[in-house]
DNA sequence: GCAACGTGTTGATGAGGGTCATGTTCGTAG
DNA sequence: CTACGAACATGACCCTCATCAACACGTTGC
């Protein structure tokens, strides 16, 4: 991953959760950012009448929380759905870090950008109601250099989940795409014809 | 907005560009990012098969291409939709201003941080199936400090293209919300109650 | 004044994906 | 080797949202 030099330059402080526990609460004032190690940690905003929305579900190897770095209070709750360990990143060493090294700082600013990139075409991706063209529409955006085959890393409902569709749907889409002759499956590849 | 200071600091390029006029292409050395002035323009990328994905319409006040900073050619086309008006940003000053100025850095970089946050958000919303609870969700999270009050800037349609509803189910949806007495309109203004 | 246009609004309809149920395959722990 | 669970797969049903249609309303143009 790109932060990983960056993220050598800090000392994380180590933190295990039991389920359900809460990490941080809105209005708590801010300490880092976050990386998970293990288990699942969700992001949630409730509203003053008591209407909770989900943020954003960070699993094993996702970092969140990168913007508390220029807040001074974090603006919703993290709690552990299981057992996890997230790596916790300090505020003032990560700050410190930008600014002393140039190096670090490009990295932090490309990956952030990077990210964007990646949000947005996720997002646009949902706006494809058909499920058939959104599973192909994710697997031309995902082909790799020859621009045919994809390499599917982690189980399909994770994928299914990534691009907003139930998992029985993606089974059934690509079934139907390999029995067209659309795509070819096998040994953790989805090939394009 | 606030890249204004940042951009303040650089001398955009002003450019025209008629209904259907290329900006960049996919391979084009990138130039740098841009904002829209007037008009809409998209973003898109083409599969080897002549698949097109769409990744992001953008409108006035909203820059794109940010990350081309860090990166040397445009990994998607660039097409305006109607009669439009950018202005470009040139990579090379937007780098050495990025080297040079720390609180330009700074603010890019929160600025980005501020993207992602955001992009996140709107992901996550996409997730909930239920056009009743999308439309709650996206009012909670764009409630301001009072909690209470959303303050409707553009037409309706707008939002629900914004989170991938068809406009008559957010009228409908946002109909039977007042009827409810859980929210209350008027005056580009939505209450919740 | 009227026509043209876009937004907002509501009704009717149908298709598509969600959900539930059931079964198969595969990997792994024991 | 067996047992168990998770992922994968597929069938059936249903509900919801997209779509089409018709119309009201405000704005802009001539």
């Amino acid at each position: 991953m790109a932060m990983a030099s960056i993220l050598a330059g800090l000392k994380p402080v180590i933190r295990e959760l039991a389920a359900g526990e809460t990490l941080f609460a809105s209005g708590d004032a801010t300490r880092g950012f976050f990386l998970v190690r293990r288990g699942q940690i969700r992001l949630a905003r409730f509203s003053a009448s008591g209407r909770e929305t989900l943020l954003f579900v960070a699993g094993p190897g996702e970092r969140f929380a990168e913007a508390s770095l220029f807040v001074e209070t974090y603006h919703c709750d993290a709690r552990a759905v299981a057992e996890s360990s997230v790596a916790c990143f300090p505020k003032s060493a990560a700050l410190a870090l930008l600014e002393g090294d140039a190096i670090a700082r490009l990295e932090l600013t490309a990956d952030l950008a990077r990210q964007v990139m990646e949000l947005r075409s996720a997002l646009t991706l949902r706006d494809v109601r058909s499920a058939r063209e959104r599973v192909l529409g994710y697997l031309v955006a995902r082909t790799g250099v020859d621009g045919r085959t994809i390499a599917i890393g982690g189980p399909l409902k994770d994928i299914a989940a990534m691009i907003g569709l139930a998992p029985e749907v993606l089974y059934r889409t690509l079934a139907q795409l390999e029995s067209e002759r659309i795509i070819r499956r096998g040994n953790g590849i989805i090939e394009l014809t």
